[in-house]
DNA sequence: CTTCGACGTCCGCGTTTCGTAAGGAGCGGG
DNA sequence: CCCGCTCCTTACGAAACGCGGACGTCGAAG
């Protein structure tokens, strides 16, 4: 296959239906499942057999795929593999028993969630909005943390192992945009530009801020792990929190 | 002009896989991630209980820690405190639910991702990838190495073998320089206008300098293997770093 | 109107880094 | 072996840089 790019076809846009490929070869049951998802608001594309299911995706990159273990002519366990191949996508397996063994195939291969047949149609969606709503703030990263340190962008807080701390809207800003660009050095001017959508202005002005931020952030601010100084150039975020060179 | 694409001439330095310490009560889910993270090349260490990581931690210092939420007698969370407290490694959280207040609790406490069960061992790997790269940001980026030296332009940091050097600004773009050209050889009055910029200028400035870089970059500075004298003419870096002279 | 917090600016201080000078050592040619 | 040129080494003063403290302004809250 062709190199894919480096754009995951996990990307969405947030006011589409989620897509969904169900693949089965029982026509009963594949009618069922894309009746109720398709009712549940998703879109639903279908696949009867392996070799289709590998086409589907490839023309119609899904958000979720609904597999089906037993398939005839490729595994299920095979499909998975392929499609997986060509992008990460979250994938429900459904398996005819219980099985434990089934249960560690289907996991090592890398279905996020199994359902057993026979199953509730309801409880299958169930687990497709389950796991979508898993997926999806991990592919779009909505929480920043490194170090001990979170930022909830959406929320506009911070905690430093677990506590919240108070930034000010400049603060807050500046430490999202270090946890989004950790183990970067960044000039003032860089900082000025990017945090406060300056082309000019008092380079002191970000030097001020990050010792503020440094202040309510690190355990010892005269001695910075997290945000430290690179001398003659600006600073960078060091998310190890390693120690700086004190020669 | 000559801005080809640099190939590094020589081997890598060592470069031992990561470490892993997994801990999880259930044998089953620690022999899964285990293997998957095996196969993808980490040396992995394990813990079934709280007690039991702290113990691995302390005898071998883990690059990552990838920890289950719900285990017998310590807490997860505090498993989690407790191996900051004796440094900074990254971690990534396991959990049963997709709950999302264990979520944020877990990133809060200072996880820097989070995994729910069930999860896919490969989606963990690509995750323990993941966390791996934004903490080793020296992994990122056109990085210049060579004879166990390694630049980083974009996070201004160097190193040899492995370990950090403290350079001034001045040594960085000196060292850049050479090794954006090695085995040529260049006048003084070359790297005044290539690291300097200056068309004019004292040339024992380059001297000096060139004498405080060798200081931190050569194993022996009276003797310099990388970065070599040509009589009469100026230096030259040796990305082999075979001795020039045979006395 | 007063109080308070956020923010940008300014100033003095200690530290790091840089450029230059000067003496000594090394190399090469005669 | 000697001499001239080049390079090495060290030292030092000056400049640059970053830091901490403090002040003035502005707008929001009381």
């Amino acid at each position: 296959m062709q190199e894919q790019p480096y754009e995951p076809p996990v990307a969405r846009v947030r006011e589409e239906a989620p897509r969904i490929l169900v693949v089965d070869d029982d026509p009963t049951v594949a009618e069922v499942v894309a009746g109720y998802l398709d009712r549940a608001g998703y879109a639903v594309d279908r696949a009867d057999d392996g070799p289709t299911a590998l086409t589907r995706a490839a023309a119609h990159w899904p958000d979720l795929v609904v597999l089906d273990l037993m398939l005839p002519g490729m595994d299920g366990l095979e499909v998975c593999r392929r499609i997986r191949g060509h992008g990460p996508v979250p994938v429900i397996m459904l398996t005819a028993r219980g099985d434990e063994d089934d249960r560690i195939l289907g996991l090592e291969v890398g279905a996020d969630d199994y359902v057993t047949k026979p199953f509730s149609p309801r409880e299958l969606v169930l687990r497709v909005e389950s796991v979508l709503r898993r997926s999806r703030p991990a592919d779009t990263g909505q929480r920043l943390a490194a170090a001990g340190l979170s930022v909830d962008p959406s929320a506009r807080r911070a905690t430093k192992n677990g506590v919240e701390l108070a930034l000010t809207l400049r603060e807050f800003d500046l430490l999202s945009f270090f946890l989004r660009h950790p183990g970067r050095a960044f000039g003032r001017e860089d900082l000025m530009r990017e945090v406060w959508g300056w082309d000019f202005g008092d380079l002191s002005t970000v030097t001020v801020h990050v010792r503020r931020l440094r202040g309510k952030v690190e355990d010892d601010p005269a001695r910075p792990r997290l945000i430290q100084t690179v001398w003659g150039v600006g600073y960078r975020f060091e998310p190890t929190g390693a120690e700086a060179d004190h020669a």
